[in-house]
DNA sequence: CATATTTGACCGTT
DNA sequence: AACGGTCAAATATG
């Protein structure tokens, strides 16, 4: 809190500085803007350290409270969690091996900031542990139809959410086992009429040869090399006669330059604040304003600190 | 046989 | 107790 208020003095020092259309700052003599604006930097450095120090305490306290093992279970009997899983399969067929082909959407070069919210954490993977997804990396992205990213992913679960028209999907990286590659993605369908999936990243690939062989090709071929937004007039996923036709191809889609800026990007995050409690009724923001992340909203954490720290700056800016 | 998906159980958090 | 994330046995696929 010392931090954010230094922060404020200094910023609205900042804008006096400016008013005055002098570049010293009344009762400061002989520092200029430029030096403000280095001290209020440095004053949201600290603050990230603080978030991130209180985050990384708490879960290296969790990981050593949990820890508990139990026998192998399953088997069959008991009773279920009250309508939490399955579904009856009515979206079953909707979800067969994501290993369609020739997907346009190649995954780009996820550089993020990585000054903070990188997961220390060498917890094993244990049921209902939330600790590890509010620490990790996270991103999200909007698109029309169930798209390949060009990893391989492994389906380990699908859950119906509450209140939400369409199931949660859970996928982990394919060579979790064989490579320790922590990657996971979740999708959920979040809108009907122009259907939006709605695709949640945690973690980075580890893994050796992460991208598919078909996409190492596009990658190599594909003139869309620096895309960064795509449009779908053609629409041919929606008619696409693969075996899996909701992993259908984006080959014929057209793209456009990203000429966003800086503030494009922070108020693009800001404004759709994907909260997690609330997994419908979100707008195509994510999809349609997103920063040079072809597509994916970059976020250090969407969920906690991260939404104060992103008020924070537009509170002091 | 190997690998992927389905789906109810399990479990931590709220 | 509800919720959501994960596990793993059963099942499907090639």
């Amino acid at each position: 809190m010392e931090e954010l208020i230094q922060g404020r003095e200094l910023a609205s020092q900042l804008s006096r500085a400016f008013d005055n259309r002098s570049l010293v700052v009344n009762g400061h003599d002989g520092r200029s803007a430029e030096g403000i604006v280095n001290k209020i930097l440095g004053s949201f450095a600290n603050t990230l350290l603080i978030l991130n120090g209180k985050e990384t305490d708490q879960e290296f306290v969790s990981d050593q409270i949990q820890g508990n093992s139990r026998g192998v279970g399953g088997g069959g009997g008991g009773v279920s969690d009250g309508g939490s899983s399955g579904g009856g399969g009515a979206y079953s067929s909707s979800w067969g091996a994501n290993h369609g082909h020739a997907a346009a959407i190649k995954p780009e070069d996820y550089t993020e900031e990585e000054n903070s919210c990188r997961s220390t954490s060498t917890t094993k993977d244990r049921r209902g542990s939330y600790k590890r997804r509010k620490t990790s990396h996270s991103w999200t992205r909007d698109t029309p139809a169930l798209i390949d990213d060009g990893h391989a992913w492994r389906k380990y679960g699908q859950k119906n959410i509450h209140n939400a028209k369409h199931p949660r999907n859970y996928f982990r990286c394919t060579h979790k086992h064989d490579q320790a590659c922590k990657a996971t993605k979740r999708v959920q369908q979040v809108q009907h009429h122009p259907p939006v999936f709605r695709t949640t990243y945690y973690g980075t690939h580890t893994c050796r040869d992460c991208l598919k062989t078909s996409e190492q090709l596009l990658d190599c071929t594909s003139p869309r090399e620096s895309s960064k937004f795509i449009s779908f007039e053609n629409a041919n996923w929606l008619t696409n006669k693969q075996e899996h036709p909701f992993f259908a191809s984006f080959a014929s889609s057209s793209v456009k330059e990203d000429i966003a800026t800086t503030d494009h990007i922070v108020t693009s995050d800001h404004t759709h604040s994907v909260r997690h409690d609330h997994p419908v009724s979100h707008d195509l923001t994510a999809f349609e304003s997103s920063g040079p992340m072809s597509g994916f909203s970059s976020s250090i954490d969407q969920y906690e600190d991260g939404d104060v720290f992103w008020k924070t700056v537009e509170f002091l800016l």
